[in-house]
DNA sequence: ATCAACAAATTGAATATTCATTCGGTTTTC
DNA sequence: GAAAACCGAATGAATATTCAATTTGTTGAT
């Protein structure tokens, strides 16, 4: 592994522990068995390793997102979608706390979500199509993006908190309220 | 308003504007006109500020959520809950920024969390009594609790982020995906 | 009422520490 | 032998906390 990257991941471990302010430079340094100066010489200043870590892991959730889904009804596809994301926060334990507790304002810049916004494209256009063909409710697809998220996260933060074990039943259950949430009632 | 309250009011609106490492003592005590000395009178450190912040709104919750329910079916009272709380950050939206990212560990502890989960504790009963008349899905109600405590904060986001404005309609459609995730199916 | 004596509140300059960033020099790479 | 990568001590700015000194408030005796 090169430097740059043994710098960003240890940046991303030390902070999802410590917090961002508790992370002195000179420990990134020393953890990632890298000279300060190093760190300066890929990356300008602090934040900006904060910034390549944002959108390292928003990159990640539009081809993990959308990766394997069944081709079957559209609510299996949804709950594919939803597993893929929920998998991917118990596989990157660190990235789920990173874009929880450190990747907020003012640390992360309206204009970075903006620019990131484009990797999630995909997963827009999979809510729209869902509001077309009747599937789910005909509520702002801002709406539904918001609060399927919120689910996910939901389920992610009990599990990280060890309030629930969050076991094959759990998660069957949370999907199960989260599907119910934005199907379609006749 | 005495020295300890403004202190304490300008602290939640330096945090909330800048973040908390970025709010020196300096500056709450030049905007709380008062002497830094004065706040170190009232409070052991910087953190115990955020700690009494912290408190301050959880107890608001515990009253805040219950207030003027009304007396008929289950769903209306839920509906009244939710919008209670829905409200409550509308009407505070400070509280809502300081609960969403500085009141998260490793600022606030575990062990304070769990000192104030005492002020929930009539939020849970209510959940546990929609189980038992089956009124709502039968599942753990720590599931529950997050994932509505999550509708909410997710509505909110939405407001505050203006990128939805949350008008009546949109409002009624966040409290109706809220309500099915959790109601009981036949 | 007046005042002495004590306690509580208030002040802000001084302290001590921490930490992001710089930069002159060294090593490695091609 | 030039360019890129790398080093880490030195710098300078920021800031949480302390504390000795001052002001304000309270109490009870005269």
């Amino acid at each position: 592994m090169d430097k740059k990257q043994r710098i960003i991941i240890t940046m991303l471990e030390l902070v999802v522990k410590q917090g961002l302010h508790a992370t002195p430079m000179s420990q990134v340094a020393k953890e990632a068995n890298v000279a300060v100066g190093t760190i300066y010489h890929y990356f300008e200043n602090k934040n900006q390793i904060i910034e390549e870590i944002y959108l390292m892991i928003v990159q990640d959730y539009g081809v993990v997102l959308m990766a394997n889904l069944p081709d079957k009804d559209y609510k299996s596809q949804y709950e594919a979608m939803w597993l893929n994301l929920y998998n991917y926060f118990v596989g990157n334990p660190l990235a789920f706390t990173f874009m929880e507790i450190v990747a907020v304002p003012p640390i992360i810049t309206k204009n970075l979500v903006r620019l990131s916004a484009k990797h999630i494209a995909n997963i827009r256009d999979f809510f729209l199509k869902g509001i077309e063909e009747n599937h789910i409710k005909d509520v702002p697809v801002r709406l539904i993006l918001q609060m399927v998220l919120g689910d996910v996260v939901s389920a992610m933060r009990l599990k990280i908190k060890d309030e629930l074990d969050m076991n094959k039943e759990q998660l069957k259950f949370a999907l199960e309220m989260s599907w119910d949430s934005i199907k379609k009632n006749n």
